[in-house]
DNA sequence: TCACGCTCTTGACGCTCGTCATGTGAATGA
DNA sequence: TCATTCACATGACGAGCGTCAAGAGCGTGA
């Protein structure tokens, strides 16, 4: 719901002309060809598999351990660690084998055996997608007042709509605003996933980019940011992380709590740096969340990262069976291999 | 014929998907509301007034000469004096004095009496235009490669679209390029005629403006340039020029002569600092002839600059009747008074 | 003052962008 | 495995921008 208010909160003011639909209500006979997934699809750039999945869901947990722990693991771990390890986030042990199976077969993971013991690897390329995911997790990036602006200016021929379509849901999903149909904007330091995006569609031909500065500042500007963003949607995101992870203890805590805390902390924070571009306080709401959010990410992370990595190591170093943990919490631990 | 090309040089490929028109093709009845000639006219920016008239015509040369001269003068002359002035350029009496009503007409100049003498006087507001107007004829700016850019992002309402029609006119006229539909560009310098022309119609609230810089030099800049620009209208202009100014004397020469060929560069050369934004080099084809314009320009101004301001003061110290002028062509000087 | 020609205006049209509604396939969770 | 929900593709639509063509208006020159 969260991400659909994203998508199209950028809706204008549609007021006013009432729109006459002169379609006929009655469901139309089988319509025909559609779904060609394309090739745009498998063009997509990674930054899409951040967003597909909701936030705690199996695969959306498996996602961000993968992302925290796999390429520090060396870039596989046994399938028995994954159940594990999602079996301490709450997972059932069938759901975890379901997802398992999904994320591999989206081409995140791959299945590998070490010395006869299947797991599962990162797939060739999955790092880069990964790496970038790590910069705007851990190091949200905010633009300073006097900073410079990435401009979007595209014109794409009606023929290669689907393209038009993703490059904005794109643009929109790494934090960029509309400032007219087909000039987007945002923060320069985004300008390198910009031009993945771009490049990631084949439309540079059909892109401009320019680096602005000078928004004058002031009233003015504020205003002009608050038509460019759905601020109203970002700030919502954040107060829903807020109130999610209010009850998390920030003090020490067992391994496996400080697993389940961190893990559950980083897949809920996850999407927040990538639809919320770090404008400058000078342009926000005076209430504006963003600043109390990080500070409690943060503190979340300093208290059970450490922690948490620990029961990872010591999960696969035990070869599946994570020491410490209530085996009633594992569901059928005896099934993990 | 050249104005038209630079006005609607911008074409672009229209080729492509075949539109389906659902429109029903006949006339409408009567339509309505519509053709208030509106205040927009009224509010229009004096650039205007650079271009409406051709150059070489009575109007144009008269315009010249006021916009030399008429300031320096004490901002009035005696009606003789322009008469004088204008059949020292070859425009007979009866012609100066149709001109001379058009350009009062068009709020230029206002009938005033010194002393009991008929004299035409600047209109109140004129002087600014003309300053600005003086700045880029006789210092035509150049951007350097790395300078920067004004992006103009506008939306503005179909109702409006009469506002929107002149803005783009005007855009056009003071030299800025079109990137996108709704998208224009120039050098940043002429972001403050940019400011004038949109307050001027009223678009303050429809229009957004950015200081850009960072096209990524190169031949890709070049190239985007050389769609965003009419490069080669502004060349023809160039070229008409030179070839208009080749056979000028550019030594000495009579009083006179150095008048008529000072007033005549000047009205040659004063549209196209206007059209011509000043590129950079770098982003411009190898042949530009826009340096060896400005060469030929100011070799002409300080052979003659000197000359024709001796000629036009010692005419109104004579009272209309310049001294040195073969009367033969003064046309009916004794109809001056 | 008059005829000519250019400019501007006006209406129609094509193109692109974004949105909405709808149908389909996939992901999710029980 | 199955029902529910979500995301995506598609077609239709409104809006904005620019262009074209025809007509009106105005500048130009005799």
């Amino acid at each position: 719901m969260i991400g659909r208010t994203l998508v199209t909160g950028h809706a204008r003011e549609a007021g006013g002309v009432a729109g006459q639909t002169t379609r006929s209500p009655g469901g139309v006979g089988p319509v025909d060809v559609a779904h060609a997934p394309t090739d745009i699809v498998q063009a997509l750039p990674r930054v899409a598999d951040d967003m597909v999945s909701r936030p705690g869901s199996a695969v959306s947990l498996l996602r961000t351990v993968v992302g925290v722990y796999l390429r520090e693991a060396g870039g596989w771990m046994p399938t028995g660690a994954f159940l594990a390890l999602l079996g301490a986030l709450g997972v059932p042990v069938p759901q975890a084998r379901t997802a398992l199976s999904r994320v591999k077969q989206r081409g995140l993971l791959q299945a590998e055996a070490h010395d006869g013991v299947a797991g599962l690897a990162l797939a060739p390329g999955a790092g880069a997608m990964l790496a970038c995911g790590d910069r705007r997790i851990h190091e949200p990036r905010s633009m300073a007042a006097d900073g410079e602006w990435c401009l979007i200016v595209f014109s794409i021929p009606e023929a290669m709509r689907d393209a038009r379509h993703q490059l904005r849901k794109q643009l929109t999903w790494i934090g960029c605003g509309t400032v007219e149909a087909g000039v987007w904007i945002c923060p320069d330091f985004l300008r390198g996933e910009v031009e993945d995006v771009v490049a990631g569609l084949g439309l540079s031909g059909h892109v401009v980019l320019f680096t602005a500065r000078g928004l004058p500042a002031g009233p003015v500007a504020a205003g002009q940011v608050g038509q460019w963003w759905d601020l109203e949607g970002i700030a919502h995101l954040h107060r829903a992380f807020l109130e999610g992870q209010s009850g998390v203890p920030e003090g020490s805590a067992g391994a496996a709590e400080s697993f389940a805390a961190y893990v559950g902390c980083i897949d809920a924070w996850r999407v927040i740096p990538y639809l919320d571009p770090g404008l400058p306080a000078e342009l926000l709401p005076d209430d504006w969340p963003g600043p109390e959010c990080i500070a409690l990410f943060r503190r979340i992370r300093e208290a059970h990262a450490g922690p948490a990595r620990d029961f990872v190591l010591g999960t696969l170093a035990s070869g599946g069976v994570p020491a410490g943990l209530d085996p009633a919490r594992l569901g059928h631990s005896e099934e993990v291999r």
